[in-house]
DNA sequence: GTCTATAGGCAGATAGAC
DNA sequence: GTCTATCTGCCTATAGAC
């Protein structure tokens, strides 16, 4: 009662610039099109967030907080690395569902624009990431749920890396199919055989 | 002597226009910004662009008439698919390498801000990219020089798209490596056993 | 073709009433 | 906290002299 997790209008702000911001960039709205979107003026946006670099540091800071929450929802259910890569790789394309871009992907993009503060919130996203699918990946291999060969670190790498390019051609072409064809691709290559337990590992045949 | 191919005015704005558009995005520079680096007035570009409509879409269309110009480059060379895969990336890398985003990945964020002409211009380039690559990854299969499961087409789309995301994140980072690294792992993917001939294609075998 | 001058609009941001 | 009113500056674009 006292805290009713109310959505206060920060938060509601927040959401609208979000949003924006993941269909037309960060120089690609501005604070008419979120008053009007929410049926505000202007100025009350300033009382909230002074200045459009405040805002859009906001803007990531909570990404990144809400993506880091659903990445322990992910190791807290358990299962095995297949399914949390699975699990992650879901959460790319629920954003991208929206017709929306990954938001640190878009401001990637426009990374030499931003405000230092941005640009030192955004790679704090992508490290994250980094390292939390570094750990998935190495404990899956520890495991023998998956294979590969370069380090773990550098495999998280190539994972950001394809699914932020795949969702971006994705998007400029309306086709989710896109995404999930690249998106497959990913998963299969860790998983290199499926059904058929051994292809042909000779020399490469781990230590029993 | 009578076509001295001299710069003209309208391909030195091409060039600041495009090295500007790569950096800061569409959205994220100004008239101002190419008559300030040409030292030429405002008014100047618009006699030779009218709008910043139709001085996008011919920074479009250049772009994809140099690239198809190196990729038809490639082939004249001739090679193994192998080589002009990793031409291919060669082209991305020296982009990158000036610390420029590819324009048409940068543009593809900007995508839905973009004039309808933009839009058009845009998918044709991808579209060109993966037209050649299908057809480097096809002919590459049938001569045993690569090895992948899916249809070219499809792993076309995943090398665009790779290539384009790591693009993005390696100049966030200031880092080649990231791209560097993505790279490698994309061509090593397709090549499973450098040295030794044969990997093990038993009933995949394709018809002799 | 390039210039000066300027139009008309929208950007981010502030002051002060309620 | 939200409003009205306003400021300053930059944006794309145009008119017309040279």
């Amino acid at each position: 009662m006292s805290e009713p997790r109310r959505i206060d209008a920060a938060e509601r702000i927040l959401d609208t610039a979000q949003q924006l911001a993941q269909t037309c960039g960060f120089n690609g709205f501005s604070y008419a099109d979120i008053a009007l979107q929410l049926g505000v003026t202007k100025a009350s946006l300033h009382y909230h967030f002074p200045s459009k670099a405040e805002l859009g540091r906001a803007l990531i800071a909570r990404y990144r907080e809400r993506f880091v929450e659903a990445l322990a929802a992910i190791d807290h259910r358990g299962g095995k690395a297949t399914g949390k890569l699975r699990s992650y790789v879901k959460l790319y394309h629920e954003v991208m569902h929206l017709d929306r871009m990954c938001l640190c992907g878009m401001f990637a993009a426009e990374y030499a624009t931003l405000p230092p503060a941005m640009q030192e919130e955004l790679r704090r996203f992508f490290d994250a990431n980094e390292l939390w699918l570094s750990g998935v990946l190495e404990r899956g291999r520890s495991a023998r749920e998956i294979a590969f060969r370069d380090p773990p670190r550098e495999r998280a790498r190539v994972l950001v890396g394809t699914l932020e390019g795949a969702m971006l051609l994705a998007r400029a072409y309306g086709d989710d199919k896109r995404f999930q064809c690249v998106a497959r691709h990913l998963l299969a290559e860790l998983t290199p055989a499926p059904p058929a337990p051994p292809p042909a590992a000779s020399r490469t045949a781990p230590p029993s």
